[in-house]
DNA sequence: ACGGACATGTAAGCAGTTACATGATTGC
DNA sequence: GCAATCATGTAACTGCTTACATGTCCGT
């Protein structure tokens, strides 16, 4: 983020929220210490800033520091331990009620439009805002994409899911009638 | 797992490697302690037993076990703090030579590809096997169409991505030639 | 005889989070 | 005057991974 322009840690923290949130977080107690330890490393440089008696303190990448971004960047991306605790739970439905299940998909359903949406806001509110000149525009507008499309693709699979479990229900239901 | 069947701690990696590995994974030295861990807490019984010299421990849940799982079914599912490496490094994708970040895409296509083919054989091969009448073959068919679903829809995200980039490529290169 | 899968475990180290701690500035 | 935000930091804890350690059984 520092490759991109200067900022404090605050501001890393601010942007990273509103940006890279997402697919990647840092905890705020986390940055002060990995920026204290990047400049002992001499891959970013600080200066103390005040407003007032408030400080803030602004940290610059190096050159050595960019090399390292960009090579880094450059390297194939490492898989993720991907963990979802909501399929993990769904993995496991038969072992609770149905209807518990069902509501489940249906809670899941909520965030996943929810997510849709705060990413439609970005498109349309904040994305237009930067300047076709900024060369970042394009990736950002990218990562955003996978974020809708992958929204929408869970939003199609849930809803088909929903009707798997009240088909189940309704058999479940008649078979307990007849019985 | 242990509420779905009585299992060895070694049992229980082997499950997970074929079954949740895509949402959900522990380490293979974390097990043991746990199911120690969960034995003194009352939640799981075990039973040594031998094959000639070869020790195997196998652990059943308890009646206490079983009513926390379903509790813990029951209550929404928490965020999991998703992480992409490969998302994060295209949001950065600007700090490098566009060919490189058109090389990480193409990698992370074959990727998913593969996954997906993964997905594709489970359906088609082990799914089958599943009689129907097992209560949790439906749910474990969901979450591997979850899988699938998502890869296709990431594929059609990753061949758009492509383009653009190789419009991009093209843009700039004729800049670089008349200028 | 040897490699690979079966099978269980320990110990050290690290990465990351939660909670704590402090104080300034701004807007209502 | 108070709450929210700005702004930076420390300390304790904890959960997880890596590496280590040991031995059996089976197939070729």
């Amino acid at each position: 983020m520092l490759a991109e322009q200067p900022r404090s840690g605050y501001e890393i923290l601010q942007f990273m929220k509103q940006s890279t949130a997402h697919f990647w977080q840092e905890s705020d107690a986390s940055i002060y210490p990995m920026l204290k330890l990047l400049e002992k490393e001499g891959k970013v440089t600080s200066k103390q800033e005040f407003q007032g008696k408030r400080e803030r303190r602004i940290f610059e990448i190096t050159q050595a520091g960019l090399d390292e971004v960009q090579a880094w960047l450059t390297l194939p991306a490492q898989e993720d331990n991907r963990r979802s605790e909501f399929l993990l739970k769904l993995f496991f439905g038969a072992l609770i009620d149905p209807q518990k299940v069902h509501a489940q998909l249906q809670e899941h359903l909520k965030k996943v439009e929810v997510e849709k949406k705060n990413y439609q806001v970005i498109e349309k509110k904040i994305l237009p805002k930067i300047l076709d000149t900024n060369p970042h525009k394009l990736f950002w507008s990218m990562t955003l994409h996978y974020g809708i499309t992958q929204c929408i693709s869970e939003q199609h699979w849930l809803e088909k899911s929903l009707e798997v479990i009240q088909k189940r229900e309704k058999q479940n239901n008649t078979k307990t009638a007849s019985s």
